[in-house]
DNA sequence: GCTTGACATGCATACGTATGCAAAGAATAG
DNA sequence: CTATTCTTTGCATACGTATGCATGTCAAGC
């Protein structure tokens, strides 16, 4: 059905293997002979078959990006950079998508389709780095990490993040502070709570467990944990990422809380999204584009050199003030 | 490197063709053949590689979606319930960005790794959909439309969309109507222009152009839009999608413009952010599920028979009233 | 016991591209 | 004019899986 290289090299009177060097600008070819070639896939309309290409070369020029639900607005967001990456780079984007609740499918990952993967929902103990390394399939870690710092991984320094916004909170004056975490299976959620507390801790505060919410990276976990923690009347709430803060943000809309005259809400990660004006978000973050354009760096150079030694990357989160923070309310009628 | 059908058939003792009866569960495999091939396929951690596969099968089992950047909430939303139908039949997808302002790279769709396509970024003069019929690529067009209905699609009737909005905005009561309109190079924009313009004229109301807008389907033309219009002061502005809408929602919070007493908004689509509760857009829109599930059945068809009837299916859709629309200022005013 | 048939298995090959190697042809030097 | 080198091209084959066809085996029927 389709043109092949074959059909090709009937109509420039050559034979396939020219066809292929001739497209694939080696040299060998003879310029008149190419201009031939040329002219007969122009005509024909060729576009070499990828599934051939692939059993030959061994190579597909496709790399997986394993993320979780597009609903969750934090992996389009790191998607999307890690794409253009990508594809600046000449390779084409797969996505396989993690539902949480059941092992990510691995036959799509390792049946040669692709040339390399990118992690972005690893659990602490989760199984799939270890199968991919051992069945020789180059992968990069990003945003979260393994218990063990054993794989390639571009990560961010979580506990430089949580300890700008507690210092920020605490700085504003805020006494009664709440949390709504992540889970602690995955090294965000983790490093995120154990290090919001610590930070607190060190900075004369204290962190009660009634003033704490835990529940998956989701909106729908912001939602629910405002409720929750504002029967608790806290002055300011951290939230493990953006995402949950959204989540946070619009139900104290809901509720008709105002941010941040009653509250002050923080998140983490500075996903596009919170720059959105209704939203507005005070949250601490790393480029998203510089991690996407690392972690395709390590990857290309795991894909390189499979012995080489392991590399990992952490990156110093930046603080982004804008408009979910102020002062208690306390304080903040003292001063008037 | 790979553990291949030869290394399986190795260990079991019988020849590779064997082994991919046995385990593709074909008949014409003895029970206890079947078992040895099953446990060294097992033992080996074998994987069918892809290229082989379909080198020889003709079919990948991947299909492709065309979408815009993930960043626009639309493309996740219609994108995600696709991805899930398509999982239920046993089929990967495999995202093809559009990005607008250069056309579809074709290549990645036509070299034989996609076994179909859904389109969703169509504009109306789109070139593709001709290009992959020629290269006899089967293919359906999701939400958007091409100029002559020629081909394969699942769309949305947008002219009974709008008439539903401009009736509730009319029946609240509102007089000053503006409107933030899509590009008319896309079906839906145009049609929701054309469609939206009319019905207001029909129910004997009238939509001047200094009381409209027009742009992309971003959240920035909505923002923008809305600055513009607020000028002007309309008691309700129509915008053509829900991410307008969102944008408009975002710009006019921070404008401090309260929604719905200072104004009204309504948006088109419906997307699962519309009903989070900070936005709480008042739409119309189908069910992305099903549209989802309506257009990968009739791609599917389309793959089982290249040669029948093109089939279209347009969806009505239905009227979701939240809380951004409201009576206008002054009559509410009037019964008080 | 021989024939017939059903079933299980292997052989050969196709799918389309890329590449090592050999052969043929052209160009250069002596 | 011949010998040598370099360039261009084709032949053969590999990549891994799936399947039509032929062969082999075994059991049942007469």
């Amino acid at each position: 059905m389709a043109i092949t290289s074959h059909d090709v090299a009937r109509l420039a009177g050559v034979s396939q293997p020219t066809v292929s060097r001739a497209l694939r600008d080696q040299w060998g070819v003879s310029a008149s002979t190419r201009r031939k070639v040329r002219e007969a896939a122009r005509t024909l309309g060729y576009v070499p078959i990828q599934a051939g290409r692939t059993l030959s070369t061994q190579t597909s020029g496709r790399i997986g990006i394993v993320s979780a639900e597009l609903s969750n607005p934090f992996y389009p967001a790191i998607i999307e950079p890690v794409h253009d990456e990508l594809a600046r780079l000449g390779y084409r984007t797969i996505l396989v998508t993690d539902r949480g609740h059941e092992p990510v499918e691995l036959e799509p990952i390792i049946d040669g389709s692709l040339d390399g993967v990118i992690l972005t929902t690893t659990e602490l103990d989760s199984q799939l780095p270890y199968e991919l390394r051992r069945r020789g399939v180059p992968f990069v870690l990003l945003n979260r990490d393994t218990r063990q710092p054993e794989y390639d991984a571009c990560v961010v320094n979580n506990t430089v993040g949580v300890w700008d916004l507690a210092k920020l909170l605490l700085g504003l004056g805020h006494q009664r502070i709440g949390a709504i975490f992540g889970p602690d299976t995955a090294s965000t959620g983790l490093e995120r709570r154990t290090g919001f507390a610590q930070a607190l801790g060190r900075l004369g505060a204290s962190l009660p467990n009634s003033l704490t919410f835990s529940g998956p990276f989701s909106s729908t976990t912001g939602s629910q944990g405002f409720q929750y923690l504002w029967n608790a009347k806290p002055t300011a709430i951290f939230c493990a990422n953006d995402v949950i803060a959204l989540g946070a943000v619009s139900e104290a809309a809901a509720l008709g809380v105002r941010i941040p005259e009653d509250v002050t809400l923080v998140g983490f990660d500075n996903i596009p999204m919170s720059s959105w004006n209704i939203f507005g978000l005070t949250t601490v973050g790393v480029s998203l584009e510089e991690m996407a354009m690392t972690a395709v760096g390590l990857l290309t150079r795991r894909m390189d050199d499979t012995e080489r030694a392991v590399q990992r990357v952490t990156m110093k989160p930046v603080l982004t003030l804008r408009s979910t923070h102020g002062r208690p309310r306390a304080l903040d009628a003292e001063t008037h």
